[in-house]
DNA sequence: ACCTGATTTATACATGTGTTTTAATCATCC
DNA sequence: GGATGATTAAAACACATGTATAAATCAGGT
């Protein structure tokens, strides 16, 4: 089957692949059974072994798809704000972010699988920092410093844009508490995330015009925050 | 030993809820072995389920010690921020809410385990919300509800709160992520975390101050967004 | 001292899991 | 069409893990 036969079948590897990531995605490294992944995938139990020589050769593969697959986002999110004014470019950054985090029509396997190796660290969390967040954060340091009229190297800069990518964050990994929370039928619809888009939007816009004219205070280089705009 | 013998032995099962708590709160429920439980709390094999019944049955108490210890700790933090003024109230709120959540001297293994089961929702969850979350959500409501002039059923309320919260347990969460991006020695001294709860404050304030001020826009009632200050 | 019930211990069992092995199957090339 | 190399399939292995069992130990009451 193989023409050229450098790279192995495209067929089972992939479908592992895509199976792989949809559940560790779900439910973490240990608790996915080789033997499920190769059901889903429709496989044998030895492909897994046969093709990635581990399991965790397999998750290797898949967080590098999720380190790319997060960088891709995220320039396409950063792309379609940078022509916009400041202000309409933060808004529409929140706006994307949070519909590509929460609608429940694209799954974001990246994100969760991201947001657990955040919370339970191996190996390859820095892969994800160096291949997926790294790369771009220069660029949104840059919307953000902008917005608050200071020097990338200034500490506020990376502290203003963890504020606003915290919340669009929690917001995603909260979700099983609100759900518990909230009265009844609970979803994120379209409506739900312009309003939360806008609130986070209007909340930080006033955010960082605060911090904005503050004056003194902590205010140290980039000795100590952190290197922003120097990536890797 | 017993002197009533109504409650079993304090000995080893304290050991174990201790042992438990810890491993728990740092692995997750899948992670930790039975037998390493157990040889770190100093007991045999067979303890966990002579006391315990189950491994589970070990965790469900674990939890609840975790619902209830947060429960405890979100009444410290209200009560020492209720009597000031609605802004120092809001800013004392986050610095010792920061603290408690960062501080390396404090392990909070409480917070940690509620992060791993908001992120692998259990069946436990419903007793965090229930025990942990829902009885201090209206105090912590009544808090931002006065700094924005609105009453308690309005859907900013809730929105302004969780855009503060979103942001302490961010730094949490994303400590692996920021260790790496971080030049060097990176750590939450202190210092950092109280130059970090004062950027969230000023952030906040001016946030939810805008919040405020704007007119018009959604504005729902109770109908959809969350039923705060309906704690059961 | 002995009995009694609770607790601890050592061991065994059943099962789930990642991996290996060996044979079968398939596609491609001569 | 048969040889060849890659892929798949079925079964087995080795081991870790949660749990159960049965004996041993301990503490207190009479």
């Amino acid at each position: 089957m193989n023409t050229t036969n450098v790279v192995t079948d495209l067929e089972t590897r992939q479908r592992l692949l895509n199976a792989a990531a949809e559940l560790f995605a779900e439910r973490g490294f240990n608790n996915v059974t080789v033997r499920e992944l190769c059901q889903v995938a429709g496989a044998n139990v030895a492909a897994v072994n046969y093709h990635f020589r581990d399991k965790l050769g397999l998750y290797k593969e898949v967080v590098e798809m999720a380190a790319n697959a997060m960088h891709q986002g995220k320039v396409e999110v950063i792309e379609a704000a940078e022509p916009l004014p400041p202000e309409e470019r933060l808004r529409t950054y929140i706006r994307l972010t949070l519909h590509h985090l929460l609608d429940p029509h694209e799954d974001s396997w990246m994100e969760k699988l991201i947001a657990r190796e955040m919370m339970d660290p191996t190996p390859a969390l820095d892969l994800i920092v160096e291949k997926g967040i790294k790369p771009t954060s220069q660029r949104m340091g840059v919307m953000v410093a902008e917005l608050l009229g200071a020097p990338l190297s200034d500490d506020r800069v990376w502290q203003c844009f963890l504020s606003v990518q915290a919340q669009c964050l929690f917001y995603k990994m909260s979700k099983p508490v609100s759900a518990r929370m909230a009265p009844a039928g609970f979803e994120y619809t379209p409506q739900v995330i312009e309003a939360l888009a806008e609130h986070i939007a209007d909340f930080s816009l006033a955010g960082i015009r605060a911090i904005a004219q503050k004056t003194g205070g902590t205010r140290r280089g980039q000795t100590e925050g952190s290197n922003i705009g120097e990536h890797s």
